[in-house]
DNA sequence: AAAACGGACAACCGCACGCAT
DNA sequence: CATGCGTGCGGTTGTCCGTTT
């Protein structure tokens, strides 16, 4: 597949954001929201490109983005969950109501990796890319954590103004002690199908094939510790 | 006072994936 | 089935700013 290079266009703008571009930004998406990131920045009158727009909106205009400091129970979130999860920043971000993949990202790279390294050594924060098919995480679990994430974001979303919903006391132990056991085994649809049990509703999957085997047991209760454990999904 | 240094954070880049055609 | 587009993600780079020398 040929994929068109993002921001080599002629005229499009780069580099640090003005105050101006901001407020185009934020009143277009307010008014027509964002469906088409690529259409956006044209149809706004602004010369950057799609990827830029979605950025900065996601990661620092978005009226329900936390600012400030990190609590205590966030870096510790953080850091547990980074044991869990590894470098998938997104995955951890959702779990951190008002914080963005990017800004977790920075904030574990600049404080909390140096501190980590001193307590344990990181299996998973290697520099190099890693496609999804050389390691036992996918890069993208995209269906169940979409789907997972985009129902927590929703979750958060709905109540934001209302709950902080991440619980500090989670117990990551048990988180990786599933982890070892189930998660490189687990399949995808297993998962997908987990979350739906789990759940006890639909988000959007499709298989309906049944699994009675073991893994598909203990998949089940992996992501259901990792989802209910870390406490975004609440028992709606 | 100014240069050098380093930390923090914003922004960019390239890849992978889902989906429509 | 193959192709291309749009998007999300994680790694990396760039820039700003405070601190040290």
């Amino acid at each position: 597949m040929v994929r068109a290079p993002c921001c080599e266009r002629m005229g499009l703008k780069k580099g640090p954001w003005t105050a101006e571009e901001d407020q185009i930004l934020i009143s277009f998406i307010q008014r027509y929201g964002h469906e088409n990131w690529r259409a956006l920045p044209r149809q706004a009158g602004l010369l950057r490109c799609g990827k830029s727009c979605r950025l900065r909106w996601i990661n620092y205009l978005r009226p329900d983005i936390k600012r400030g400091n990190f609590s205590k129970e966030e870096e510790e979130t953080i850091i547990k969950l980074h044991q869990v999860l590894g470098n998938r920043w997104s995955a951890i971000a959702s779990r951190l109501p008002g914080r963005t993949d990017n800004e977790v990202k920075n904030f574990w790279h600049t404080h909390l990796k140096k501190r980590s390294e001193h307590n344990y050594l990181l299996p998973s924060t290697t520099t190099t890319k890693r496609s999804s098919h050389d390691m036992m995480i996918p890069k993208r679990t995209t269906n169940v954590s979409q789907k997972i994430n985009h129902h927590i974001i929703a979750s958060n979303y709905q109540a934001s103004q209302n709950i902080v919903t991440y619980h500090p006391t989670c117990d990551v132990e048990d988180l990786q002690e599933n982890n070892s056991s189930s998660y490189s085994e687990s399949t995808q649809s297993n998962k997908e199908e987990s979350m739906q049990s789990i759940n006890g509703e639909n988000i959007g999957t499709e298989s309906a094939n049944g699994h009675g085997d073991t893994s598909f047991s203990n998949d089940m209760v992996f992501w259901y510790n990792i989802f209910m454990g870390a406490g975004t999904i609440s028992e709606s």
